[in-house]
DNA sequence: AAGCTCTGCTTTTTT
DNA sequence: AGCAGAGCTT
């Protein structure tokens, strides 16, 4: 791989810390494998090299691209998201994090305990914060370190006594949390940077395992993953890459003073620039600083594009989402005819909701693609009940999977389930658990075998997962009417079972990377359409780009409006949007805008002061090829026929 | 008393 | 797709 004079700088500059602020396309990616490259070919071991991304999918992108470039030199080279590694450093030395018997949840398991606890605070018919948002606040209040009743009174609109009662939650949820040995991610983050900070020891042990630490994305990183960074100073060299305009996760914690106030931090810090843009031709960059001009912070950010000029991004109107939705997949029938490969198009979406219309003229119209982002294909009910089987088979102090598997059964409810939990939680193993369970259980008599028969055959990961798709399949079936479908997904999880040597490992690679959605595809076919949330969109592209619903509403989202700095990050998120296409841009909306229409979130348009309401409001016309809208496929007025 | 079924509501972004 | 609530069944 070749690198520019400003890439190439930046990769070889040993000796200090570093930073490198890269606008978006300029070779982020190749610039940190350029580095990793550069290390070991001048013999730094790979494994006292460690590369922290943020999301799985930029951890398997690194790992497989210095692959490609490095060889079979880059084995050993440490690589994963933050949660990921901190989670594989603690499982090493568990009893110096406290870590044994640990079992990770995620976010599904972290609502179902708030959910619990919300029951006990919330009076019947009363309007209470709903689940996810108490979660939401738990964990922004985690992440960026700060205590709870300040972030509520901060930045909660709860009034006291409702406060009062979700503090409550909160601290049930921690209790339970102790009680059954769940961890959540928050924790994992925590966990690990609260040890490092007051073990000195400790510290000294896992920040002297390596020279360099590569972080890819430092805009994204939140207070929390900031002091493990930091921790890691201590004995390594740091080689931080981010772009404060491409800084869409605050929702989740991220700070990007992590990127701004970095000189100061680390002192002595190089920070390099890399500007020149070599994926997008001018115009689509044209658009995008633009975007960025519009806004009253200052990115200082020109993107120059090395490819030179190009066709004008392209703006649709259309009159509702499904004759916006059934055009593009007409239309990429048409560039698939005319030679462009399927998985050349991506479609960039601002939720996963808003790209409903969109699926079902994709499925409609036999166009093939996959989904990344949002809610995940397997975090499906059937996958989870088939995991509550293999949980509740491990382990009788997991309350969750066992109330989960309980209620499968048909005459079982919250209620029996919690009753018959509060018999088994006392038993000292799961075999005595579950002769209690035969012993007291007056209903269907196989109620006790699924769970023993994972625990009798746990030593052989996919053989279970088989045993307990078979035991469960007359219960499933009669559950959801398309079992079929659902039971395809499941022989898919029993096959990537057998990739791990326990369980447990199975069950926690799984809680931390549900089924690598490219792996799923990867299994069916290579060539499709990629739909995609813009978030997850970060860090890729492909020649042709679709902006789904560039509208109102959407750019910024409803539920962004009034907090400017919520704002100014949808414009972040539109900005991620379109910078990811290389050759043809077309943005898409499907609605009147002529016509005021009233967005649900209750804000209606109320934006707040220095912010936007829409963020293409004042477009300029020699930016965009604006079209008007096709005539409308689907309208079914009667047609008159004039008779002589 | 507990469970089941129907209906209406509500959907940001991710580890 | 999943939750909450109402009303019905076991």
């Amino acid at each position: 791989m070749r690198l520019n004079p400003q890439q190439q700088a930046a990769a070889e500059c040993t000796g200090q810390h570093v930073l490198v602020l890269a606008g978006a396309g300029t070779g982020k990616t190749a610039t940190i494998i350029g580095r990793a490259a550069h290390l070991l070919r001048s013999g730094i071991q790979p494994r006292r090299i460690l590369l922290l991304t943020f999301t799985r999918r930029a951890a398997r992108e690194m790992v497989a691209r210095l692959e490609r470039d490095v060889g079979a030199g880059s084995r050993g080279v440490v690589a994963g998201t933050f949660h990921h590694f901190c989670l594989l450093t603690m499982r090493r030395q568990p009893k110096a994090f406290g870590l044994v018997d640990a079992t990770v949840i995620d976010r599904d398991d972290q609502l179902q305990l708030v959910r619990l606890a919300r029951a006990e605070q919330r009076a019947k018919g009363e309007q209470f914060p709903q689940a996810s948002a108490i979660l939401n606040a738990i964990s922004y209040a985690r992440n960026t370190n700060a205590p709870l009743p300040r972030y509520l009174a901060k930045h909660s609109d709860w009034d006291e006594d409702t406060t009062r009662r979700v503090l409550l939650v909160a601290q049930q949820y921690r209790d339970r949390k102790r009680q059954r040995g769940y961890l959540d991610f928050d924790d994992l983050l925590h966990r690990f940077a609260s040890v490092l900070h007051k073990e000195p020891a400790v510290r000294a042990r896992v920040a002297g395992s390596f020279d360099h630490v590569l972080v890819d994305e430092m805009q994204d990183t939140n207070p929390l993953q900031w002091l493990i960074v930091d921790a890691l100073r201590a004995s390594a060299t740091l080689f931080c890459v981010g772009d404060d305009a491409q800084s869409v996760y605050a929702f989740r914690g991220a700070d990007f003073r992590n990127v701004h106030a970095f000189a100061e931090r680390v002192p002595g810090a190089a920070v390099l620039k890399l500007e020149e843009n070599y994926r997008s031709t001018q115009p689509i960059l044209d658009l995008a600083n633009w975007l960025l001009d519009g806004s009253s912070l200052e990115y200082g950010k020109r993107l120059r594009a090395h490819r030179g000029p190009g066709a004008l991004p392209r703006l649709m109107d259309f009159d509702d989402e499904w004759a916006e939705a059934d055009w593009i997949a007409v239309d990429l029938i048409e560039r698939h005819e005319r030679g462009t490969p399927w998985r050349d198009h991506m479609i960039i979406t601002r939720t996963a909701w808003a790209a409903r219309a969109l699926e079902s003229a994709l499925v409609e119209r036999d166009v093939p693609y996959r989904f990344v982002g949002g809610t995940q294909l397997f975090q499906a009910a059937h996958v989870k009940d088939l995991l509550s089987l293999v949980r509740a088979g491990l382990s009788h102090r997991d309350e969750l999977a066992w109330v989960r598997y309980l209620t499968l059964w048909p005459g079982i409810g919250d209620v029996r389930a919690a009753r018959t939990l509060d018999t088994l939680l006392p038993q000292p193993d799961l075999p005595q658990a579950l002769d209690t369970l035969r012993a007291a259980w007056k209903g269907d008599a196989r109620v006790h075998e699924g769970p023993r028969q994972v625990w009798l055959g746990r030593s052989q990961p996919a053989q279970v997962l088989t045993d307990a798709i078979r035991f469960l399949e007359p219960l499933l079936e009669r559950r959801y009417d398309n079992w079929k479908d659902r039971k395809r997904d499941l022989a898919l999880l029993a096959k990537l079972a057998q990739r791990h040597r326990s369980l447990p490992a199975f069950l926690e690679a799984y809680a931390l990377d549900p089924i690598s959605s490219s792996e799923a595809s990867r299994l069916e076919q290579d060539d499709m359409v990629t739909l995609i949330t813009a978030h997850s969109a970060k860090g890729t592209e492909a020649p042709v780009c679709y902006l789904l619903r560039a509208e109102p509403g959407l750019y910024p989202h409803a539920r962004s409006l009034g907090d400017l700095d919520q704002e100014e990050e949808e414009r972040r998120v539109l900005y991620v949007g379109m910078t990811r296409a290389m050759d043809t841009l077309i943005l898409t909306r499907s609605c009147r805008l002529g016509g005021h229409r009233v967005f649900w979130g209750g804000a209606a348009g109320q934006h707040a002061p220095g912010g936007s309401a829409y963020l293409l409001e004042d477009l300029p016309d020699e930016l965009i090829d604006s079209q008007p809208a096709p005539p409308d496929p689907w309208d079914d007025d009667e047609i008159i026929v004039p008779f002589g």
